[in-house]
DNA sequence: AATAGCGACTTTACCGGTTCAGCACGTGGC
DNA sequence: GCCACGTGCTGAACCGGTAAAGTCGCTATT
């Protein structure tokens, strides 16, 4: 590693190529007015041949815009790791941030207030241009933050939690009442659910829907709802307690907030000798490609997680360009029966 | 979003208020001698005072050290959801960069050769003080990039593979004896292996490692070896094939690649009415939380792979402190039985 | 007493761009 | 023939730091 010193190119060297100043060759990478037709060319074949590019440190510093942008999320490791749902995310965001040679500063932090700190440091320290926050809990501070900070930032999630930011979100109520639908046209009348942390706002919207729907539904119909910390064991946990009451006081339909839960709560019915969905039918949400990888497969409510990411990634960029805060609905989740739902 | 225009504090102000030139500021800042305590400590409460750290881009830009380390994956996004490695690996070596206050640049890529640019515009730019590369293949163009270069990297590999960079490695080979005689000693003589994808290194340690165990355990051994993508899907089909030949003549256990293969492969033996461990015994690999989420659990060669990313980082600070290359072998993966596998 | 040496800072020159005032030149109007 | 004006480009200041060389007062040496 004692290698080269690398011969650094800089706009110098294409100027100098060129013959022209180096105030030449920064309008011309700029597309900015002011320079003829012949003088650009050149200035672009000199710096192609030198292999050269603006440096986007010295870009930042010089007072331009800044090409990264942050995420900063605040899950343990452990489940994060298992949740497909983030890497397909971070996946849609980067393709768009491709496009524009944008890059992604991605950092796990351990709590809401250390992401209220890496806020203010990258945008003081101007380590990037605008951020993506996800998982609003109530009274979040990052609206106001970020507001106080001039920051310009994407909130992921309903426009309920996120304080007039501008937001990308999906209708989680109305999935969560087709969700519901389904299972009673099915003829399910004792229906759970297994969600995620109640800390979460997402969680709450889910929560208080399915409360809502089941309730309108059929005054005799029963349900159950769970908080978990969206980690399989809590999802086997919750699914254990729930299967646990006598066969006609049990639930026959289980709801659950993200993949993982509904694959631990497959194995815990098979564990205690249930079949599904003969006698208990399981819903599974967000629909990675776990879902079709189980026996039975797992019915689940399924969006497109990577253009979510993209969408959220474009409204960024927006954001960052001076558009005015707005919301973003992207498409309801929709139900993708397969194997794991059926009649009691 | 068209909030405070941010009243942006510099070194200049901190110099100021302590009475001193910004080069003062700089020496206290950077712990280099040639100042009293009393200034330093009058330096670094005006700092404290006004809120100020200094600005990264600034530094890099004066030459000194980048705070920042570039990951590069090129996998497919859909598979990299799903593989928990992933995300449990990055959190170890955020683990580390924490410390030192580093970022993590990360981004993924669709093709090696767009790796091999990103890494040459990241260095070139000054984007990344460093680079953790993974994923080697056989004659990977990496190694000779980044000797060119100069540029610090650190390889996630075997060292055969990585041509003389410095590497973090998991003995393979070993790994998958030692899963192998697990299976023979519990007196299984057909044994299969879903391997992962063909073009990766690690892949072929592992193939070459199965064969010449099973080999050498016992001439009348059958072994099979098939190669996937690593994904789910792959591992479902790899499992029907093997499984679907005559009860004396398939598989009695078969070794997975990772542990979304061997959830797949439960879920097609399931379907094909066989029953896991009596009739098929299988061994996942890289154990995440997924392994003990199924029924029955999954037995798996497991591994810290939170720990494996923490090395990674603490060795690629090792590079770019200017440590010679050198070979980190991390700890082998170890067999943690549970409900997949039995006696034949 | 002159000088060397050192500690504690300050000065100054970059790093690699952006930006803006200014300048030279050609053109059209009167 | 002179002036105003637009075009095309240059030069210098600046962004927020780092680093190397320079300054100044004081003690130790010869």
């Amino acid at each position: 590693m004692t290698a080269t010193p690398a011969p650094r190119v800089t706009i110098k060297d294409v100027a100098a190529r060129a013959g022209v100043s180096k105030g030449a060759v920064s309008l011309a990478f700029n597309r900015k007015p002011g320079l003829s037709e012949a003088t650009r060319d050149r200035i672009f074949r000199a710096a192609r041949e030198l292999g050269w590019a603006p440096s986007p440190t010295a870009r930042t510093l010089a007072g331009s815009r800044v090409d990264v942008v942050g995420l900063a999320v605040c899950r343990p490791a452990r489940l994060l790791g298992l949740e497909p749902f983030y890497m397909e995310f971070v996946s849609g965001v980067e393709s768009v941030l491709v496009e524009r040679s944008c890059a992604l500063l991605l950092r796990l932090v351990r709590s809401p207030d250390e992401e209220v700190g890496l806020m203010e440091s990258w945008w003081r320290g101007r380590q990037v241009g605008g951020s993506i926050l996800v998982d609003f809990r109530a009274d979040d501070p990052r609206p106001a933050v970020a507001g106080r900070l001039g920051l310009p930032v994407v909130a992921v999630g309903h426009p309920s939690l996120t304080g007039g930011l501008t937001s990308v979100w999906t209708d989680d109520a109305t999935a969560v009442t087709e969700a519901v639908r389904y299972l009673a046209a099915l003829g399910h009348r004792r229906i759970a659910r297994v969600g995620g942390a109640a800390a979460l706002g997402h969680t709450s919207i889910r929560t208080t829907a399915f409360d809502e729907t089941v309730r309108a539904l059929e005054p005799a119909a029963r349900a159950w709802q769970v908080a978990t910390d969206f980690s399989g064991d809590a999802g086997a946990r919750a699914t254990r307690s729930l299967l646990a009451a006598a066969p006609g006081e049990r639930p026959t339909a289980i709801v659950y907030d993200n993949d993982i839960m509904a694959v631990a709560g497959l194995s815990v019915a098979a564990e205690m000798g249930l079949r599904v969905p003969d006698d208990v039918s399981l819903l599974a949400w967000d629909d990675s490609q776990l879902c079709r990888l189980t026996h039975p497969t797992l019915s689940a409510m399924s969006h497109d997680v990577h253009g979510f990411g993209a969408e959220v990634a474009r409204t960024l960029f927006g954001v960052i360009a001076g558009e005015d805060p707005g919301s973003h609905p992207v498409p309801t989740p929709v139900l993708t029966p397969r194997g794991s739902t059926a009649p009691p």
